[in-house]
DNA sequence: AATGAATGAGCCTTCATTCAT
DNA sequence: GATGAATGAAGGCTCATTCAT
């Protein structure tokens, strides 16, 4: 089984998974898009929706393993968290199609995928919710409910894969700025002398 | 036809899309719920679809109208945008399944329906913008794209479809502070004598 | 659902499975066959082997059922034996299609549905036993294992499906007759003062 | 090609026919068993039908070749009747898968090998009616239909396949001997005086 | 001798929708 | 208004067999 045939067949799936949804994409359109008979797409999976976890486990593992090289470097922690903003939306911007049948056709899963999915996804919350942990530890930031603020960041982040625009005016970079400025430090201005940390 | 029988039908609709998805529901599914054959659903409905987009339009327009009338208030910006925040985190939490049918489900609407849909969105997203426009222009928020900022606030909000529980711990109001406080004013303590508005 | 076209599939089934066996018969088979579409036949059945199991379960029981009444009526063991041979062989030679599915076919069955026909086909040997086992008792029958008995007249019996001609020349009547005799005292002559019941 | 090989794939074949049934039986379930892969048995075997009609073939043509040398013997008849019963349930015994197979599945045979097979089987039984019917010329048997009686014989020989455990408690010999002793003397006592032979 | 990719026909089942009653 | 029988297209998947390498 070649592995470059199998890779072909993933990326379709990934295509048309995004174009029209998993549950809208028929066998017969992925082999169609290979150039196979339908029957002889499972000589390579083993079943559509096998093809459909393999791209969330992939996408979501990405995503934490990018996300944990970060934990583990030794910058302030408003920095760390523009690099975490920043990571998250270059690999969305640059994996719209994955990106999006993660975030949008994972659901489609059934058990045991759809809890081996959620529980990557979990960490990854959890992950992001160190990071603000770590900043409210390190004086950095301010307290309150880090899981709740990190749920608002991951949240604005992810919803990414439903308007950006491969080849639209905004670059990733530019975005990441924009989006980490609002979460750092919020779009008001701020009152003079206001939340000041204490010393 | 009797419009209780048809709202039976719309909220057992809601129910089961937002449990299984709209394409793992069936025109049975529906029918069992509300006691109907499934032919007789006909004399209530035209198609499945025509169900989904009802409930999508009905969900998307109390979001826009309810945005409208904020937008009209007279109250400072910084208080709008709390406000616009917590009237969409209340309904959210309000509506978890109708909202979770709206975001997740209105996808698989086919034409015209997806793009009646798409402009009722684009149309959301316009008032959202507003909001931050009026307030950069009022002198309270800084400047910057301010469409960009929209785009983040309103998919943290969004993103809550995928994890507010209603029984939770969490209320609508609590949520609403923090992630209002956090658009405001970011996560981070700000450096003294930072960004002050110009004066 | 009527019950008329019900039991018109289950007949066709019957037909069809005795022709060409269960796995060879397709659902486009028996659809044909009663002049519907392959889809609509299931708003009659629910699958393809619920229709093998109903016809194997309603054969084994009515053995099972007529068995029973044999063993309750008082007549002397070698009459009584006697009836449960000429009543197993009229019914197979009145149901030959039937009895060919139970006994060919019932083997496709799977869980759960193989081993409820397996007990209730415990349960008929038991029943053959139990003639056996009583016929001893009384003394009318020389003492030995049962079962194994039981197990050789009634593969005799049940062999018929694979011989047995509905339009032959033998009558189930002349076959049992001659079944009953052979079971009872064998096909050779005697040994004079041979096997005498003790006194 | 090796014998060896073909032999190992037979082997496999019945083993996995009996289990599974023929149908149920992939060729790629017999692949594995004996490690090839699919592709490659098919330079031993032409079809997977081939090898149910020459395990079904080998099966019949033994049983056959024994029956004829027990014919030949010079033995009386009651001796050669018991040897009969005894040779076929040893083989029986002796090879369960295979006579299973035989007995099971060989109705999946497409013409020309049905009748092949057919035609053989009817040889067995004519082999073991001319047995009743040299019994019944030397007067040591009754007379009678002795084809039926030949089939009665054989019936409870052949469905042996659906009861014997091979690690049961009961030996091919016992059994032989309660069967032939059914076959010859009957279940019941005799009447004193009863049927004997005619001078 | 062995592989493994590919076929293509066929399998059982589901389903939204229609319509005569 | 309600039924339930019927449709017909489509769905995911299996499989015996072939063949170039």
């Amino acid at each position: 089984m070649s592995a470059n045939k199998y890779e072909e067949i993933a990326q379709a799936a990934i295509r048309l998974f995004q174009q029209k949804g998993y549950h809208a994409t028929s066998v017969q359109d992925i082999a169609d898009e290979v150039g196979l008979q339908k029957g002889s797409l499972y000589h390579y999976i083993s079943s559509k929706e096998e093809l459909l976890m393999k791209i969330a486990h992939q996408s979501i593992s990405g995503f934490n393993r990018r996300l944990e090289k970060i934990i583990d470097m030794e910058v302030n922690h408003r920095e760390k968290l523009f690099m975490a903003v920043q990571t998250h939306i270059t690999v969305v911007a640059a994996n719209m199609q994955m990106t999006t049948v993660l975030l949008r056709e994972a659901f489609s899963l059934a058990e045991p995928h759809a809890t081996i999915i959620q529980e990557l996804t979990d960490r990854y919350l959890d992950l992001w919710t160190r990071i603000i942990d770590e900043g409210i530890a390190a004086g950095e930031f301010k307290p309150g409910n880090s899981r709740l603020k990190a749920l608002a960041i991951l949240g604005a982040c992810n919803w990414l894969y439903r308007w950006y625009e491969t080849d639209g005016p905004l670059s990733a970079d530019e975005i990441s700025k924009v989006f980490a400025d609002i979460f750092l430090d919020g779009v008001a201005y701020h009152k003079p002398g206001g939340s000041i940390p204490p010393s």
